[in-house]
DNA sequence: CATACGTGGGC
DNA sequence: TGCCCAAGTAT
């Protein structure tokens, strides 16, 4: 039995159920497609069903307004993906609304890349195009026990080329997902279940007798790591955040609290002035959330402040006033509800009196 | 081509 | 605790 047979024939048996599986609706395939990018299926499921039961076409999220589109995407991360969904979704509705179908025209759309058009279009659309992820880069450099780093462009057309020829032409889609099943399940880049595999038969690197040596990946950078005072005002039962801009290179068009580099001796009040304007009294009374992201660790010591002076935010940041209901509603960093729970602001939580005690993860 | 982007889970 | 990893894309 051809490879490819084997591939279909266990995908069928140990495919994993998924709500993006149910139909074949090119909207919702899409929307899943952005959301898995790297992220696992296990924390996408939640986000999914809540963003298609709000957006269940692409007419509804065109017409979304992005803080509502970023507050259902917050806490998954990489949140340029929200916002290139939503500018691709009002780009589809001004073109006339069809989906793109092809991997050219998907390729046009912004956040899509090579991949999510050949998933795309092969899982939506039927088009025979292989698809090269994170799961297909480790199964087939096992499979062909290639050295060296496999993102280098030489290697990864090989890579391709490979995927193609395991791609059944009826069922592209199926095929795509079945190796990226395996890979996310059996091919796994710790102790892979090589006795499960329907590749074992002709698996180089099963037969070199340490699969787990591929892919030979580069070694990732050190994060650096920031320290930060992040202010939480409460006035009225309500809490000021700003607005970070939509071309900030760090959670763009998201809300977050007043915050200055810490570590400056008694520069914080000056720091926050500097930034935001007016007279900030800070409170120094709360404790300490540790923000980990990938390539810099935020370590943000939390503390009550007031601002002097009325509204006196510097002209030009966008800042507002929330209630706890309302962050809960849009406000679309998760930061922001790991600090307010911290803090026991605006009610949301009975740790008010927390003193110094350090809090978070 | 290297680097940055977020977060949560596993060991 | 700290490190690795996860259905990539944009610059």
């Amino acid at each position: 039995m051809k490879d490819s047979d084997e591939l279909l024939r266990w995908y069928d048996g140990a495919k994993r159920e998924m709500p993006w599986r149910s139909g074949r609706d090119p909207y919702t395939i899409w929307v899943s497609e952005i959301m898995l990018q790297q992220t696992r299926v296990e924390t996408v499921r939640p986000y999914f069903n809540r963003f298609i039961e709000r957006f269940p076409t692409v007419d509804s999220l065109a017409a979304a307004a992005q803080d509502e589109v970023l507050a259902l995407w917050s806490g998954l991360g990489y949140y340029r993906r929200a916002r290139q969904l939503h500018a691709a979704a009002r780009q589809i509705v001004a073109d006339g609304g069809r989906m793109p179908s092809s991997e050219e025209e998907l390729q046009k759309l912004p956040g899509v890349g090579p991949y999510t058009a050949a998933a795309v279009a092969s899982i939506a659309f039927g088009v025979v195009a292989p698809v090269l992820d994170g799961n297909v880069e480790r199964v087939l450099s096992r499979v062909l026990a290639l050295e060296g780093d496999p993102r280098r462009a030489a290697t990864r057309r090989r890579l391709l080329e490979a995927a193609g020829r395991l791609l059944d032409p009826a069922r592209p889609g199926d095929s795509n997902q079945a190796l990226m099943e395996l890979g996310a399940t059996v091919c796994t880049p710790k102790s892979p279940e090589c006795g499960e595999c329907p590749l074992a038969a002709g698996c180089a690197g099963l037969a070199t007798g340490s699969p787990e040596h591929y892919p030979q990946l580069p070694e990732r950078r050190k994060p650096r790591r920031q320290h930060r005072v992040a202010v939480v005002v409460e006035r009225d039962a309500r809490v000021l955040l700003i607005r970070r801009p939509d071309d900030s290179e760090l959670l763009a068009g998201t809300w977050e609290f007043p915050w200055a580099p810490a570590g400056k001796d008694g520069g914080i009040e000056q720091s926050l002035a500097e930034r935001f304007g007016g007279n900030w009294q800070i409170d120094r009374r709360l404790g300490r959330v540790r923000h980990a992201i990938t390539h810099r660790a935020l370590e943000v010591e939390v503390v009550r402040g007031s601002v002097a002076g009325g509204e006196a935010i510097a002209q030009g940041i966008e800042s507002g006033w929330f209630t706890a209901e309302e962050i809960e509603r849009l406000a679309s960093s998760s930061l922001v509800g790991k600090i307010l729970r911290c803090a026991g602001a605006a009610g949301t939580s009975t740790a008010a009196d927390s003193g110094s005690r350090p809090c978070g993860p």
